[in-house]
DNA sequence: CAGATTTACTTTAAGTCTAAACAATTGAAG
DNA sequence: CTTCAATTGTTTAGACTTAAAGTAAATCTG
């Protein structure tokens, strides 16, 4: 029983795939959260934010997060605090610009989520192992054309 | 720009899928929160609760609810509550057990549920109409395994 | 039928998220 | 140089979400 459980027969397949498509990111966000919470005690935002930083290991500036993790400043300010209290990730001054800052791991960051980092792999490999080599390919290019058809109706009416 | 950006090249398929997917997710669900409030002075659970409603005529208990929504009890009596301050739905004894309840929408929540249905419809068709009729089946099938293989997955341990 | 357990729902505390208002700094134009 | 606009980040108010504890009613069990 869930989101798209008794979707109508008259509503158009969209809907249906959206509900499919809802139903199963909110499974496998639900289990991640789930783990990181159970196994390291942490939330699904900060480990985000810290794989942002993993790939960027210089740092990256507060609209740079928020950018990346598709989430208001507001909320990168409140997830970075939290994460600069418990010593994973440290801000930085940017040379010339006093309002900015860079954000980065730190030494204890950067191990703290390359230990998490490899359960969080198994966790999503395990969520989609039932798919063959071919249909995970096959569904990540049509995920990319759903995605790439949203980002040209946003320019559509600039 | 966005989650999935810089997926290094080491990762597996499986995890560049999973950031593809959430990103979609996230687009689209964005998109529909925005137009909600824009349009309808509304939220996306208040939509998804009336919109179980809608399925189901007679009501639905609180648990009920819960399930489908997969959100936990808690959320859905706020939820709720505010619908009912705001007239669209109502709570309704069961006979022969006081604990519970149904909820059903009430004539204006019907109504005005149905105005938000017509509009909703258009933007997720929207979403995906640069798929062909042929692409959403087969996404529709694809996420249809990961679904199942993840309820799957829940028996096996019990 | 009395006590214990389960079920249905609510409340609470804490984290997440947003939009909007705010403060500080930078940059550009006159 | 001065003023004005844009940029960077924070704060605030409000909604959503969860897990866990709490309340009340139903059900099971001896």
């Amino acid at each position: 029983m869930d989101m798209e459980a008794q979707s109508h027969s008259e509503h158009p397949q969209a809907l249906r795939l959206w509900l499919r498509l809802l139903t199963c990111t909110q499974l496998i966000e639900k289990q991640v959260r789930n783990s990181l919470r159970g196994q390291f005690d942490t939330t699904l935002p900060r480990f985000d934010l810290m794989a942002q930083l993993q790939r960027n290991p210089d740092g990256l500036k507060m609209n740079e997060l928020s950018r990346r993790m598709m989430v208001t400043g507001g909320n990168v300010t409140g997830i970075t605090d939290q994460l600069v209290v418990e010593g994973l990730v440290e801000r930085m001054n940017v040379n010339g610009d006093r309002r900015a800052y860079y954000v980065r791991l730190t030494v204890q960051g950067r191990k703290t989520f390359a230990e998490m980092a490899k359960q969080h792999e198994d966790w999503i490999v395990s969520a989609f192992e039932v798919l063959t080599a071919k249909e995970v390919d096959a569904l990540y290019k049509l995920l990319g054309k759903v995605k790439e058809h949203h980002h040209a109706k946003l320019l559509e009416t600039v």
